[in-house]
DNA sequence: GTCTATACGTCGATAGAC
DNA sequence: GTCTATCGACGTATAGAC
């Protein structure tokens, strides 16, 4: 056994680097949510996961590096497991939006570091252009499933012109990520409750909004809806 | 002339250091946006001020010293604006919150250091503890004023026992952030009529949530409101 | 009250041993 | 592929001149 071929002991070669990648990529999460970008140095990192700085230099090209791979794959990550529950949902669809809120803010109470990531990477992003535009495209996919979500909901009742699945998707996470970050700092003033009503209060008002002007010019509405299920 | 005591010249001694803390803060409020609290140095904002390191540590016992007193003058400042602007609407409450939201959205935009600075101390209160308390404390004055706007708004309206003068105030601030925020990565998608168009469904979500529950249980109020004006 | 010079520590990144 | 040792640069904060 052990004089055998190095050749793949387990498969050892590529999956120990790719530990050792999971590793420090869960390290930098650590960190750099607790001391920041510019507050957490690359020894810190290695340490905090069991290796050394050359370990670190071995398997991603400086600092920097390392942090946009963590902003791309933490929310890669993240946004695969909510695009799944976003898009399962078969219930009412007006129910599903409170269901998935009740998700998210127990996500975010949860994993207390998601809220300073997401500070960092967007305080990252406006600070230089180029990786803004990375955001922007990666925020997209995620985005995608809200509107579809808020859509759905939105079909079940005459909303206005203006209500578009976009707009109000744009709504919905500005509210919930603005909720979530009020909750950090005072959790008795931002009950979990609050988030269900606001969004509950806001298609309420799109309802009504829709009902007063009557049925809103939906002319723009493609016919050929519900390919399947008929 | 040049013979004379040096007394008082013109008023300098006092003045002169606090034309120099002025100076300093806004440069450190500049640096700071730029480059976030552990990328800035102090002979970054000294410098951006046309001063030296000596200069600084003369006026500030230390960089945290300086980034904690921006963090009050600075929201106090804003707070002092908002706060006339808000307390001063004559015309339709209803009315005066999209007038309101509307002037925010102007200072967020041309404020580009703004939300950044509000970013950054998110990220060090929510680091600090002890700096956290500080921050809720000097949060309440702005809110208090908000909340008391949003009440004038909710009086005029038969809301539903939820939705408190606080509850909504939390929901209307949260809106904001959260738009003001993703304005900066994807302006497209966060046009300004969103914010009046957000708080339009809101307030309407809510009129109509209160109007279905009929005369929603108004017992816990104290009838001894109003206490001039009769 | 402000500036210049400097002490002292820490950080990012590299080179070479294993 | 990972570790140890180290270099050069930079950062905070202080001391003393003016």
């Amino acid at each position: 056994m052990t004089t055998e071929e190095p050749r793949r002991q387990r498969l050892t070669r590529a999956e120990a680097k790719a530990r050792t990648r999971k590793l420090l990529l869960e390290a930098a999460a650590q960190t750099f949510a607790r001391k920041g970008y510019a507050g957490s140095s690359v020894e810190e990192i290695a340490e905090a996961a069991g290796f050394s700085i050359g370990a670190l230099y071995s398997n991603f090209g400086n600092k920097e590096e390392l942090f946009l791979e963590l902003s791309t794959t933490y929310n890669a990550d993240r946004i695969a497991e909510a695009s799944e529950v976003l898009l399962d949902q078969d219930a009412d669809p007006v129910q599903a939006v409170n269901e998935v809120s009740r998700l998210l803010v127990d996500a975010a109470d949860k994993d207390t570091d998601f809220s300073l990531l997401q500070a960092e990477f967007w305080l990252y992003a406006v600070r230089n252009p180029q990786v803004l535009d990375q955001m922007a495209t990666r925020m997209r996919t995620p985005r995608a499933a809200l509107e579809q979500l808020v859509g759905k909901s939105l079909e079940t009742m005459p909303a206005p012109a203006e209500a578009t699945p976009k707009a109000v998707a744009t709504i919905v996470a500005a509210l919930f990520e603005g909720l979530v970050r009020q909750r950090r700092i005072d959790p008795d003033q931002v009950p979990e409750e609050l988030f269900g009503a606001a969004l509950r209060w806001l298609f309420s008002g799109i309802e009504v909004s829709g009902r007063e002007k009557k049925v809103a010019a939906p002319a723009k509405r493609k016919p050929a809806k519900r390919p399947r299920q008929g």
